[in-house]
DNA sequence: TGCTAAACTTACGTTGACGTAAGAATGAAG
DNA sequence: CTTCATTCTTACGTCAACGTAAGTTTAGCA
């Protein structure tokens, strides 16, 4: 168990940060926790923390957008949870069904948000060959 | 020649946007203007402004990253005035030699965010291989 | 048990990126 | 020349996402 100063660091996050995150429900905060107390985290809260972070980056999201997301992917370890616990093929068949969108969803949205990428990309490459073009005339 | 109200309705952004773009020195703001009259733009202004909001929102840039980026944009646009008005072949390479960087820089920019993505990506590709793989395993 | 670094809560402050309101000025149309 | 929608300037307001300060409490160690 660690606290939230070395997640902080590990995340690259601040103290705040963390803090502001579990404030607005984002984090689901250490589970059990009496007021005062120090918030005991573990690697995989590092783990989720980056990710988070990563996504927010990445993808552009605003918080409340992220959180939208994340309680997703609540429900999703949720229903691992459930998984686990299920004794019935057909009742984890169903689980892992409900599982797959979650995860689509985000595919979708990286996704698109490469090809925004690529045709931009191929804008700038464009422009490149025809400065690259207009040397080569010169040169003739 | 259109006006601020027009500008907004293509590019999506309102004239208050605008004015404050100007305002911290993202847009130039249209030459020789008396105070107290209306700003005279033209299509190639609303090309520009979406060519920046595209920039901004893709590689999540701050307005004032963008501004940096903007800066150099705008030594391109006048190494490109100096460009044609400039006789000598030796001369006009050199300004395109000065040119070609400018772009080399927003595609390593670009090229970096679409790294990250693809990592992203392959990462969610691996997790839906994974929950598709135990489906299979339920299903014999 | 006492000490101290680190964490806790509370609450006000800040910064970026605009929104909004008010009153005056502009400029295309009639 | 008048009209009037649109734009102008000025200035205060707002919202998200934290920063910062102050006083208190916790918890690992000597």
């Amino acid at each position: 168990m660690i606290r939230i100063g070395e997640v902080a660091e590990r995340t690259g996050l601040t103290p705040r940060t963390i803090r502001y995150y579990e404030e607005i429900g984002l984090l689901p905060g250490p589970a059990a926790r009496r007021k005062g107390e120090h918030r005991a985290y573990d690697d995989s809260d590092v783990e989720r923390l980056s990710e988070l972070t990563r996504l927010r980056d990445l993808l552009n999201l605003s918080l409340e957008e992220l959180k939208q997301l994340v309680e997703a992917e609540e429900a999703r370890a949720a229903i691992r949870r459930q998984f686990r616990e299920s004794d019935s093929d057909s009742e984890r068949l169903r689980l892992l069904d409900a599982a797959l969108p979650h995860v689509e969803t985000q595919l979708g949205l990286v996704r698109h948000r490469m090809d925004e990428l690529k045709r931009l990309e191929a804008e700038l490459v464009e422009k490149r060959k025809s400065i690259l073009a207009r040397k080569r005339e010169l040169a003739t």
